[in-house]
DNA sequence: AGTTGTGAAAGGGTTCACAGCT
DNA sequence: AGCTGTGAACCCTTTCACAACT
């Protein structure tokens, strides 16, 4: 995985700040373990504690951290709630975003009432199928729109973020739909590599490939191999 | 990522071979991609073909390959089926494997009735819920067992491989019975950063995590960094 | 004494480029 | 001519280890 080059919040580091996609899904991990140390009253944490508890090195953790400015105090570690705003700010999710869901299936339906998404900032704004027999009815409180509607429903919402769980037929037509509207991330649950339009992020979240990895590990890897501190 | 070493099947391999996760990773998406084609009725495949189909570099397909043995020719490339089952065999999906679901909630129901799992080798046999009102009724033709009946009904399946939908109370003691009944890999749903028990492979599945990471990309990622291959 | 942030080193993964083959 | 499989080079990520600090 290349590192990604950011548009950095100060520009005096404009030239060349590259940081680790990586270190970015580590940050969402840091944070979730963070707002738990704050629900339980927890005020400071040293890096080592955090890290034995999302399962990384302290190394790895403060070298994170680093890319993005200095939070620690040599004396009492971290700040909990000052760390979780600043993960938030850099991640984006310090203010809600709106997202657009595709296809309202079994999946569909599943991701509208996960309330997982609205804690970690993200709301689901408007809902679609192309079942005209869906359309027009209410979903977990979201009224749902025929593909049809997509253009004129979207361009109201400033979403940037889809979610795909449509079938495979079409999709490949979708993106670039999704493209022209200015979606510039999607994260999809439909089993086929898509084709990404310049500018277009695509996350694909395949769960059978992670069950055939862990076959794969239950297959070939000697149980003595198997360290307790394997993440991914 | 650690690369994990494996038991090879050839024993005059076995010393220092090594395989690394995001090879196996991507056997999936190979192996997916593989079976389209042979749909479409293609016979050969060439690296370059497949890699561009897969979004990742000739080179590297190769390289993934090579460490499981030679398939291709030089002069029509990789045999499509050929292929498919020696990839196969390496993930350990070439015969039908039991897997347990504990948590019939939204998600676990859905995951229930994903046909993909059955589609890519994985046979959900047993499903399980703390709900005494779920208990003894029939979720997609499977019988809701109780919790209490887990070891009782997991030691007939020889599963090696669990799936988590459960809420996060008390995740980190089931699985450490999970890990005495023999299942050395689970698919983790819950969001919450899981201990594991010596000889235990945990896959987290975090969709928010996804999205944070979307969101920070199209927020600090200039549209001409943006690469149209740009991959997990 | 014990921590953070970070140069430098080590380790791991990807790509290059070509020998060997068809 | 054009492919595969692979040593070697390159690049990226993690870890080490320590100066600076409280």
């Amino acid at each position: 995985m290349k590192p990604v080059k950011i548009r950095p919040r100060r520009p005096e580091l404009w030239d060349e700040q590259r940081i680790s996609l990586r270190t970015v899904e580590r940050l969402s991990t840091y944070r979730r373990v963070l707002e738990d140390l704050n629900g339980a009253g927890v005020e400071h944490v040293y890096s080592h504690q955090l890290a034995k508890a999302v399962g990384v090195t302290p190394a790895q953790l403060r070298r994170d951290l680093s890319h993005f400015g200095t939070f620690g105090s040599t004396a009492r570690g971290y700040n909990v709630i000052a760390l979780i705003r600043a993960i938030s700010a850099d991640l984006g999710t310090d203010r809600v975003q709106n997202v657009v869901l595709i296809g309202l299936g079994n999946l569909g339906r599943t991701l509208l009432s996960y309330n997982n998404f609205e804690d970690r900032g993200f709301h689901i704004a408007a809902v679609f199928d192309i079942d005209a027999d869906k359309c027009g009815k209410i979903f977990a409180g979201r009224r749902c729109y025929h593909m049809d509607e997509l253009e004129q429903v979207v361009s109201g919402l400033e979403a940037t973020v889809a979610i795909l769980a449509t079938r495979r037929t079409g999709v490949d037509q979708l993106v670039t739909r999704l493209a022209r509207l200015g979606i510039n991330g999607i994260l999809n649950f439909v089993p086929k590599a898509l084709v990404s339009p310049p500018g277009m992020f695509i996350e694909d979240v395949d769960i059978s490939s992670k069950l055939e990895k862990l076959s794969f590990l239950a297959k070939n890897v000697p149980r003595d191999e198997a360290l307790p501190d394997l993440q991914e």
